[in-house]
DNA sequence: CTGAAAGCGCTTACAG
DNA sequence: CTGAAAGCGCTTACAG
């Protein structure tokens, strides 16, 4: 590798001192004379010189470097936020220094501070855990900001998607088509926002609550919940399924046990990825609203609100129509 | 933000020189007396000191960041590529630094340049493009390896999966099923690997090739391409399509045109990536080898061959038979 | 408007 | 086995 070219090389070929590059590439904190400032620029030009980040992140203390923690890029909602984060900290001029875990919470820490070693100005965690309360326990010095989770957490901001009402609405729809009671998928968790929300629609209804089958957030979990609660001959009519990942599992048990959906079983999923507007049918789903989240998260990431403004933001669901629900 | 623990803190903390605290850390060059040693260590853990890895990266000159330029996220096959190569990278005490792109050549320049200039070790390109040559102009002092190319890049390693024998066993294996003349639906650009094993087996079957639709590599333009393809009634009874996204597309194309998958038409896929095991029916696809390909990709970056060797490496892909192509 | 010098936190010859 | 010192490439008061 041939050494590149530095802030000194720049100097010489200049005929100034290595202050006056830095005037000139930063344009400032001095005025420098057009005359001057022109010579630079050449020598910049002829040499091809870049400033060297690492140093100037050494001097500066800011690396420009956004520090974003993400389950796992299989999942196309995962990998939704790491595109979304990445465009919006690159519009302010931040790098994303991606580190994805297994969403064990282990490998969740040990990120976290492996991040914070490299340097990085602020932390974005997409987290996968409902109560990523331990979380806290990691005192560094930047702003950690927690996107995607349910519940309050606290010591630390943190966003999610209003996830109680977008379940209770995507519910309520599915119970205003009158097929009955409402069985819902979800994860093992149980108490969760999705689930409550489930539970609140049934009741203002007045409908019983359907049957619950509880599996792994993906598209396997998916197919075998779906495999069980559509067994019985007195299956239920109507499901709410509290990911996209597994409404296409549970699609794909409805086929296998020879049930069409909208006729025999509605089905709305929770999420909004992309996937869901080409699944057969297509799906109505509950739409997290992704760019907005990542939009917040990283500008309060960047820009921490003073002392003690450790408040969490909840942003609205969006219920999407399409043909999985019977409308 | 507290100030952060120096080396310096933990040497008077330590009653040590700073040189002795790096020898503990890192375990070399010098031998340190076991005693000291564990002063040493004991300061570190009761001040909670982490080196700072600007710094050493500065001192280095090597980062330990990889540089990854991926086209698109919200592509399966492309998430596919970046959980890989971290996954392979991590293993060598390597994060990387991911950089999407919008799939443009433009973005792809400013991309690398940018990765340049962070300091990265190495860089490997996931790039969209069958030719990708014009990254050539880049001349940056570090390893640059292609990952996913379908020709050779001259000046730089790259690797790609053996997509013209893939094609061609995809294909040669609908031909087996006795539906006649296999369509292809694929990109925009003409002479592509894929195209060409597809024409490949027509030849060698004796069979003539069927028609064409091209598309944009997404389920949308799988979709249109699909529409066109089997609008008209002598529409053809097998159909090759060069990836999963956009076989996603032509399914739901052919679900609303009333024909059936495989007992009307059959179908088989290019990439291999999850999706394709659970749509409707699940799809035989040619899988590309990913996390074999991220490995040697990995490796040719951060071992670089002899000045000289810029060989590109050709990994087979697999033909991965379930339903959709009606065995 | 310009330059000499200190210092960001490390590593590593060099001397003892 | 241990320490004093130089230097990685920058930025920025400070002095002129």
């Amino acid at each position: 590798m041939s050494r590149n070219v530095t802030r000194a090389d720049v100097a010489r070929y200049a005929g100034v001192s290595s202050a006056v590059v830095s005037y000139v590439v930063n344009d400032g904190p001095r005025p420098v004379a057009p005359a001057t400032a022109a010579r630079v620029r050449e020598a910049i030009e002829a040499l091809g010189y870049r400033p060297n980040t690492t140093a100037q992140a050494l001097r500066r203390g800011s690396s420009r470097l956004l520090g974003h923690v993400v389950p796992d890029l299989g999942n196309p909602l995962w990998a939704g936020f790491a595109l979304a984060v990445d465009a919006v900290a690159a519009a302010r001029g931040y790098d994303v220094l991606l580190a994805s875990t297994d969403g064990g919470v282990e490998a969740e820490h040990r990120r976290i501070e492996a991040l914070s070693a490299r340097g990085v100005d602020a932390i974005v965690v997409t987290s996968v855990m409902a109560r990523p309360d331990l979380v806290a326990r990691s005192g560094l010095g930047i702003p950690l900001v927690q996107l995607n989770t349910f519940f309050e957490v606290p010591g630390f901001p943190s966003l999610g998607v209003d996830a109680f009402e977008g379940a209770r609405a995507g519910t309520a729809h599915l119970l205003g088509h009158g097929r009955g009671p409402v069985a819902l998928v979800i994860g093992g968790e149980a108490g969760e926002l999705r689930e409550e929300g489930w539970r609140a629609a049934a009741r203002e209804a007045g409908s019983g609550v359907g049957p619950i089958a509880r599996g792994e957030f993906s598209r396997r979990g998916g197919y075998d919940a779906g495999r069980r609660l559509f067994a019985p001959d007195d299956h239920p009519h109507a499901v709410f399924v509290s990911s996209d990942l597994q409404a296409v599992g549970v699609l794909r048990a409805l086929h296998e046990r020879g049930l069409r959906v909208p006729d025999d079983v509605a089905v709305v999923s929770f999420d909004g990825t992309e996937e869901t507007e080409f699944t057969l049918p297509p799906l109505t789903t509950v739409r997290q609203p992704v760019e907005e989240m990542a939009r917040a998260a990283v500008a309060r990431a960047l820009d921490p609100a003073p002392d003690g403004e450790h408040e969490r933001q909840v942003l609205p669901a969006e219920l999407v129509v399409r043909r999985s629900c019977g409308c």
